[in-house]
DNA sequence: CGGTATCCAAAAGGATACTG
DNA sequence: CAGTATCCTTTTGGATACCG
């Protein structure tokens, strides 16, 4: 795809996430946004997480369970910004004791299905990725 | 897609990553090694320096001016990871003084393309992503 | 110029005790 | 049970000086 010669041909914007501004608004405020949500999704817990709600709804310490390793601490705030930023649903049933169910939003299906194909991606090269680690070690 | 309703179907096996379980082989190996790369990628600059390289070689000087902000140091850990991994090459012209080029090699483009597609993504939902936030605080 | 080595600051993550 | 608050450890990133 020769990607390694657009340079010179649109040598005046920006790169990866500008490459789309190609095709659409090339803002800086764009830029930093996907830069931003990229970093909050890198966090350690952040993918495992919407990958076990991905097969359906679970309570705190269901998620506890299925994660292991994570700490209580680390779970409430691995889902507080999934939350604010929409992924992750909140449910808390007034009981005693307290039953709170997490659920992914269908904006968090969405975004898991973008995230499979770049686990896909990751899965088809992981030899040649791994060849290459090997080769310089 | 009704993806929260699979739970109860393939209740045995594991997500995200293991969501693809269902096509191909559910070791433990690949779900590690597929964290793994995205933690490596999920580092501060990874995703920035793929994308400068994107439209073209660039010097590590060069490199510096295009990523404001990154140090010295941070730039070079973060190429030599992306060159361990594969994703870029690294070619040095024996002058004096010196000169280094960096490229993105074929797997590196390839990985860019599909990283594209999640820029998009993110891109196509950021208004709703920032209501949520807006939302919430 | 393109690094490596050293040192330091900041942030992320984890253990644990306490609460409604 | 599902948190919040506190404290501590580890990791990451940055500034800087020096080297081939």
């Amino acid at each position: 795809m020769a990607i390694s010669e657009t340079r010179k041909l649109v040598s005046m914007d920006k790169p990866l996430v500008s490459a789309i501004s190609d095709i659409c608004d090339p803002e800086e405020s764009k830029v930093a946004f996907v830069r931003d949500l990229f970093g909050r999704l890198g966090e350690k817990w952040s993918m495992r997480t919407l990958d076990e709600l991905a097969h359906g709804p679970l309570r705190f310490t269901a998620l506890m369970n299925v994660l292991p390793g994570i700490s209580h601490r680390i779970l409430t705030v691995t889902l507080r910004t999934l939350e604010t930023d929409g992924m992750v649903s909140r449910t808390a049933y007034p009981e005693t004791p307290p039953r709170v169910e997490y659920a992914l939003t269908p904006l968090g299906e969405s975004f898991v299905c973008r995230a499979l194909s770049m686990v896909a991606w990751a899965q088809d090269h992981q030899r040649e990725i791994e060849a290459n680690r090997a080769n310089r070690r």
